[in-house]
DNA sequence: GTGGCCGGGTTGATACATCAACCTGAACAC
DNA sequence: GTGTTCAGGTTGATGTATCAACCCGGCCAC
């Protein structure tokens, strides 16, 4: 065979990468549930939801701008309002109902968002300074373009 | 010189890698998914047991090298077992069972493996180049060694 | 109007992650 | 031997992710 012995530098690299990726992530992770009893999942909900004004918007909404599919969202929306953080709100077109901030889950991200900047900035951004910041980020939306032409392809295949 | 860097400037680039974390992973495990059937979980612990010469090892020593927990793990070979793609087997101390790769887990983590790194390839590795590839190494390790730090500081309090 | 279409939402089944509780058998003390 | 300890493993409960199947209400054709 050979492939398993033949770890290149590259692919070192690459591995450190998704190390640091699994360490932050599980950090970040592990903050919120401990601190502020909130899984990414909830977190990634409210901050959408505090970006409206009327903290409230049709589910669909959240779904672009969440990227998740309709199914994850509604389950996860069933067990956020479960826990008081969100409530179900029929709009004038019964199809498409709407999401509401409570009290409950605005106070839970208006304590979560300042903590959680906090760590990414002592984890991450400070870590890495302007210039390689700048770097990095210019790193990894070159991925993404990469990866949007390789799903392109995909498709049209 | 510009380390008074707009915060806002700073969050967006965060928010990038995010984006970037988010979209290359879950293409990735789509495609083991789709073309191998086998899920990122599945992939990693039959890596491991391909480190081994004898496609056999304990337990504990893929818990080490996954950096599950055990109850993590334990679920997960069980699943794996019910497939067919791993078998337990009792070693000498019956406390600590070991792990054997079957013909199946052989024949389809040899099949992955290319095809994964492959795509690692044309997805990251050759979209950065070498040296920017380093760079980003780099940074890697250096939020890795901060989180290190900050872990040591939560645990010393 | 009535019936079919269709986009968006919900539900159920299954796989996976995490925590806590429990089991197990070797090792050690006595 | 008997009992205790303890590292390592398993199990069960709960929360989460994903897929497929289904539901539902407005819309359009006729």
């Amino acid at each position: 065979m050979g492939w398993e012995q033949d770890i290149g530098e590259a692919d070192r690299m690459w591995r450190t990468y998704i190390e640091m990726a699994k360490h932050l992530g599980s950090h970040l992770q592990q903050h919120l549930q401990r601190e502020c009893d909130l899984s990414a999942a909830d977190f990634e909900v409210l901050v959408r939801l505090t970006e409206s004004e009327r903290r409230e918007m049709p589910v669909a909404e959240v779904a672009v701008a969440t990227q998740w599919e309709k199914s994850r969202l509604s389950h996860q929306l069933t067990r956020m309002a479960q826990r008081g953080l969100v409530e179900r709100v029929d709009s004038d077109d019964r199809r498409y109902p709407d999401v509401r901030l409570t009290d409950k889950g605005y106070a839970a991200i208006d304590k979560a968002v300042p903590e959680h900047t906090e760590l990414v900035h002592a984890l991450f951004i400070d870590v890495l300074g302007p210039e390689r910041l700048a770097g990095f980020a210019q790193a990894c939306a070159d991925v993404l373009r990469a990866l949007d032409e390789h799903r392109e392809r995909d498709c049209s295949l």
